[in-house]
DNA sequence: CCGGGCAGTGGTAACGTTTGCACTCCGTGG
DNA sequence: CCACGGAGTGCAAACGTTACCACTGCCCGG
């Protein structure tokens, strides 16, 4: 079926050992032979049965990159940056799924130990159960008792320069929408609002709500359109990711109520980042996602380099910056924002 | 370092031979037997070294996918589809982004050649130059010359929707914006659009403006920017995929003209899928990212049952619909749309 | 003139599985 | 009592590659 290593050795006329060493550029050969060996490969299509090669090797070509859903566009951003960083670095990557299930991530995980994997990413969604064999880094999302490497944005001060600013605007009454704290981006983005709104002596006043189900716009939607029909409603709203925000935007519009005249909002993430398009832009933190992924593979590979799984338990985390757009009721008045104006004068 | 197979043999005191036989379920062990082996195997942590068996069993665990760019949503949610279809058939995909380069696409499908994959999913950036001894089946983006199975939108058809549904409302200057004829997707719709004007005996009307750079808004901003300034602006709009009715809309804005009272929008992608909170909805074609895997991946294990790599040239397309919203002029007055009250009502 | 080294090559044993074949027990029917 | 068959097991050869070791010439210094 596939022409293999014997195929294009007896076709130069060669011995196994020799072929394979002139593929693979071993200063032992003669130039001569290597050039005869190279051209047969080629003219026959010579593709190494990188299996065999790995199975002879000891040595496996694959690492793992397993997350919750690569559809969200964060994840598929982290996972790009990653898989490039990993691809240069010559290894194959397996993007795996989970859906969310604990199930599935475990599966995923045994998977690609059967692969005899070299090292995996994971962002878990709580499958994680002890080491596998293998060098592992968490991103985003992690099991906070697991002495494994880590890299994520930062939740908490992240969420302090949101909530800071509203604060400096003269807002008290601040509501938090954001996803459960069943993962360390709810957990710590919860937490964080929380410990500052007590610090600033406002626990009374402020609100919170959770989504019910996985992430999803529509149930921040309902939540913030409850908290808008409160009878002391709150003048400022924090999303805790960017969908929560899409949730309250449509909130917001549901209630008549003009966005930020009515009520401020501010998101951690940036549901606009491809589009722009949304009235008024948001204020939200600079996303991140692809030096997540960099910073993420990189640590794995270093970790592969020393090839010692336990010692770098290390914690990275990404510094976070505020992006003032005009959703929190700065920068002046609607209208066309900066980036078309841009654009249009590199047009000429 | 991994317990093999020959570890759980000798734990159990038995041969190779029969410990794999137990593990696999071949029915010619005994029951006590197969029992022990398991338990020894479970206790073990043994995990079979799928290199090492795909090697001996001449059969590999593999199916590609490879795309342009998987950050972009539509071949996120494809890609997502495709591959829950494929792993539930048993195979591990290897997903691949070729960055819309021809050469980095020749160098996914050779990688996938050395993983011995049993075949590919392809949405073409120009890289595909003949069999490549595996069964293809591309989606989206295919090589019109090639036969080769495909599965892909109706983009002829669903291009005749929009511009028609423009038509009745009385457009007759109607503008196209999308992106280049260099794949098939930017081709066909861009054809069409033509062919529907010109039959319709306003080829002098129509304007048609393509995206310099790949997919991005900012071209489409450009161009729709150009098209308003001119002295005979168009009424409306069709925009060739969902980046385009970004910017298109950014542009209408940056106009200072109001959608759709000045100038109508029609999009053959829905760039709000997620947070449907772009104002006003946008009349698109419904959306079609989860059929168009699942079909691709349908199409590709049949190939694969058949085994017959070339019998099946098929061209399947997915049936369009419109989605009458209201960014071209119909559905009365603006304010929340539908999918908030639904929201809300199933709160109680 | 001879021994040692070195460049270039070939033979062969692995890597961890699967699988065809052969073997050993039994029980059973002739 | 023996041949026969089938259930259960083990041996060993593959799968395609790599890497260790051994071999052949040949050049060169002593």
């Amino acid at each position: 079926m596939h022409v293999k290593l014997e195929d294009v050795a007896t076709a130069v006329g060669v011995s196994l050992s020799t072929a394979s060493r002139a593929l693979r550029g071993n200063p032992a050969v003669s130039e001569r032979t290597r050039r005869r060996v190279q051209a047969a490969a080629e003219r026959l299509g010579y593709e190494p049965n990188r299996m065999a090669s790995a199975l002879r090797a000891r040595t496996s070509p694959f690492v793992g990159i397993v997350v919750p859903d690569l559809t969200i566009p964060f994840f598929a951003l982290v996972v790009k940056a990653a898989q490039d960083v990993l691809e240069d670095a010559g290894y194959q990557v397996l993007v795996m799924n989970t859906d969310r299930h604990a199930q599935q991530e475990r599966e995923a995980l045994r998977t690609l130990l059967a692969h005899r994997a070299n090292g995996v990413l994971l962002a878990t969604s709580g499958g994680y159960g002890g080491s596998y064999g293998m060098p592992l880094v968490f991103f985003a999302n992690f099991e906070p008792t697991a002495p494994v490497a880590r890299v994520a944005l930062s939740n908490r001060e992240g969420i302090g320069l949101l909530v800071r600013h509203l604060l400096e605007h003269g807002h008290t009454r601040i509501a938090y929408v954001g996803g459960q704290p069943n993962v360390t981006s709810g957990a710590e983005r919860l937490a964080a609002f929380e410990g500052i709104m007590n610090e600033a002596g406002l626990g009374d006043e402020m609100r919170v709500r959770l989504s019910d189900d996985a992430w999803s716009p529509a149930s921040a939607e309902r939540a913030v359109i409850e908290l808008l029909h409160d009878p002391a409603p709150p003048t400022a709203i924090v999303a805790g990711g960017d969908t929560f925000a899409l949730g309250a935007i449509k909130a917001i519009r549901f209630c008549g109520l003009r966005l930020p005249e009515d009520v401020a909002l501010v998101s951690f993430q940036d549901p606009d980042r491809v589009g722009g398009v949304i009235e008024p832009p948001l204020t939200t933190l600079a996303a991140q996602e692809r030096e997540l992924g960099q910073h993420a593979a990189s640590l794995l590979l270093h970790l592969l380099s020393v090839s010692d799984h336990h010692a770098s338990a290390t914690e990275m985390r990404l510094p976070a910056t505020l992006l003032v757009r005009r959703s929190c009721g700065c920068n002046g008045p609607p209208g066309a924002n900066l980036e078309s104006m841009i654009g249009l004068k590199s047009v000429g």
